[in-house]
RNA sequence: GGUCCGGUAGCUCAGUUGGAUAGAGCAUCAGCCUUCUAAGCUGAGGGUCAUUGGUUCGAAUCCAAUCCGGAUCACCA
């Protein structure tokens, strides 16, 4: 069933080109608006533009095409023009129509497969330390796209590449042979992610001890910052990881699988998935087979000390490092191999990287540089870029201390959610199990409401006291809206069998919520299109705050007529409905009561 | 300096391919629980859409310049 909208925009064009033969228009062409709330009608079509064409007065050509409208399509009934302006009225039985033939569909605006399949790559986190506040964004965005996505037809593949090698981790690895006294995480009851994060953390400490201790016996800052024991050790561990030392290799395996188990029981609570995993230690060398292609191919070239680059400088851009002088890869190198990688396991028409917008320029230099060297991966690569998260005091630094870790901010949602909700009295007729569902519900949803509900593209400031804020623009309200519903729907049943209007037109509150939910779809496809869940934040909102209105001035259960009390529960069945399909794919669960 | 992104109410943000008098939430103030859940509803105040110029019947939206903020331009990742 095409949307109101994209009806409308049909019927004005055919019906232009009946009454001016001349006029030539297609539907693309036709604006269609929401009619503000202060005209009458559901839906405005501008007539400036045929204003001019057609050289016609705007009243005269409204009245025209209105008139036609209303002659040859049963789904208006009445039309006005105010100001060049066409005011047009949505038959109350289209809708009631339309209820009748969706108020049961569950997947209501899910749409059908479309063949086209899509990666996307988020989470990527380091192996060195836990996941913190800054990642929470990243992973929130990636699964949510990829939700959201799949319920536009695409078939997703929701990958993570963990970066699992480099110096990053050894630093940890060097700690922990140093420090830790075989301390793992079942001997001391600590998050595998979260131990070996400490030890990265007591590296930073060490070092720079190390290095003010050289400097205080005379030696350069410079030269003590290379000098370092600490720092030294840990490259003598990459190099050794790197020549495939059976012991180092099993440590880095073990302090990884550490990490891991951390990590899982993290994605687990805040409810992502993935179903590929990619690993650098796995991918880092097969950069350096794509480079040696290019250079062969005479795309890339050699310096005089043996280092590869590729000159963009005809692009707008610079001249670019792929390989070391000592032939060891950088991260573009490894990227262009996990591209390749990526596209011979799937074939997928789109890559999309979850990445801050830090990385902007580095994702264009890829995409360019795999375009250039005739990758059929690289058409297909799409930079969803975010913008960083920041806190009242300003951008989190892990060596500062200043960082978040998610583990906790979870936590402390749940427990504010709790504590909010036991204030509201809000407590009785739950189990102890249902009470603990319902805190992480509202807790986790708004803290993924909160990072969610901004245009990624956006920076912003998380705010912790607003972030805990259970009111107005957030996930509790249309949770609340939600279980309200459900509360009403719990005691009054909908006798099965399609509703019409009879005496009782639709209530302008009936009506709005109607338009609302009618619009799904074409909301959906937007927020694919964008690669934006906060157009459904806000779509969510917009319905929670339409259906309270009319809850708080209207009854359901006591409708003024039987018909009306049928039309009203199939309307809230598919608000409810709707606020839960929207909410899902923003990974957000909504109670049945709260 | 080059490139990219942002600037809308006191604060946080919406604002479709340009359309009517620029909208929400928070905060402030005033109301609303004998009716389906008040985590709610109704109302009020609050704006030089950074600035200037241009395009157009019409600009927060498009173009140019300027100002402010941020990111980036490593043999780091």
């Amino acid at each position: 069933m095409l949307s109101i909208v994209s009806q409308i925009k049909i019927a004005a064009a055919q019906a232009l080109n009946h009454l001016f033969p001349e006029a030539n228009v297609t539907d693309e062409v036709i604006t269609v608006n929401e009619t503000k709330p202060e005209f009458t009608g559901d839906y405005t079509v501008v007539l400036f533009p045929f204003v001019k064409s057609l050289r016609q007065n705007p009243a005269v050509l409204g009245k025209a095409l209105g008139d036609y409208l209303i002659q040859n399509n049963p789904i208006f009934t009445a039309h006005s023009t105010v100001a060049g302006f066409l005011n047009l009225t949505i038959s109350d039985n289209y809708f009631a129509s339309f209820l009748n033939e969706n108020y049961s569909v569950k997947d209501f605006g899910r749409k059908e497969s479309n063949g086209k399949k899509v990666m996307i790559e988020y989470a990527s986190p380091n192996t060195n330390k836990p996941i913190h506040f800054g990642h929470l964004r990243n992973n929130f965005l990636g699964w949510s796209v990829s939700e959201i996505l799949k319920a536009s037809g695409y078939d997703v593949i929701k990958a993570n590449l963990v970066n699992d090698r480099g110096i990053h981790i050894c630093k940890s690895m060097i700690a922990w042979m140093r420090y830790a006294n075989d301390a793992t995480p079942e001997s001391t009851g600590i998050k595998g992610d979260h131990l070996v994060g400490d030890y990265y953390v007591m590296f930073n400490d060490v070092y720079k001890q190390e290095v003010a201790d050289l400097i205080a016996q005379g030696k350069e800052k410079e030269v003590a910052e290379k000098e370092a024991s600490i720092l030294v050790d840990a490259q003598d561990l990459l190099r050794k990881w790197e020549a495939g030392d059976p012991e180092v290799y099993r440590l880095w395996q073990t302090m990884n699988n550490w990490v891991y188990a951390g990590f899982d029981v993290t994605y687990n609570k805040l409810g992502v998935d993935f179903d590929q995993m990619y690993y650098e230690s796995n991918t880092y060398l097969l950069g350096k087979e794509i480079v040696q292609e290019g250079l062969e191919k005479g795309i890339l070239f050699k310096k005089e000390n043996g280092s590869v680059w590729i000159d963009l400088t005809a692009d707008g851009l610079d001249e670019k490092l792929l390989l070391r002088a000592d032939g060891t890869s950088v991260y573009m190198t490894q990227d262009l191999g996990t591209a390749r990688l990526k596209y011979n396991d799937y074939k997928m028409d789109t890559s999309a990287y979850v990445i801050a917008d830090e990385q902007n320029y580095h994702m264009q230099v890829l995409k360019l540089i795999l375009q250039k060297l005739g990758e059929p991966c690289a058409e297909g690569i799409y930079h969803l870029s975010y913008g960083m998260v920041e806190l009242p005091s300003g951008r989190m630094k892990s060596r500062e201390g200043t960082v978040v870790d998610a583990d906790d901010m979870i936590a402390e949602m749940v427990r504010l959610a709790k504590e909010q909700t036991e204030e509201a009295g809000k407590t009785e007729g739950f189990t102890e199990a249902e009470l603990e569902h319902l805190y992480n519900m509202v807790g986790l949803g708004a803290l993924k409401f909160y990072l969610l509900r901004v245009e990624p593209k956006k920076k912003m400031i998380f705010d912790p006291k607003e972030s805990i804020d259970l009111h107005g623009f957030t996930a509790t309200f249309i949770q609340y809206a939600h279980a309200r519903i459900c509360s009403i729907l719990s005691k009054n049943d909908i006798a099965y069998g399609p509703v019409s209007i009879g005496k009782d037109p639709l209530l302008q509150l009936e009506k709005d919520l109607l338009l609302q939910i009618e619009q799904y779809p074409a909301i959906l496809e937007q927020a694919a299109k964008e690669y934006n869940p906060a157009s459904l934040c806000n779509y969510a909102f917009r319905i929670a705050q339409t259906f309270n209105s009319f809850y708080a001035q209207h009854s359901i259960a006591n409708a003024e007529s039987e018909e009306k009390k049928q039309l009203r529960l199939m309307l809230a069945t598919m608000t409810a409905n709707t606020l839960q399909n929207v909410m899902a794919l923003l990974g957000i669960e909504v109670p049945n009561k709260m």
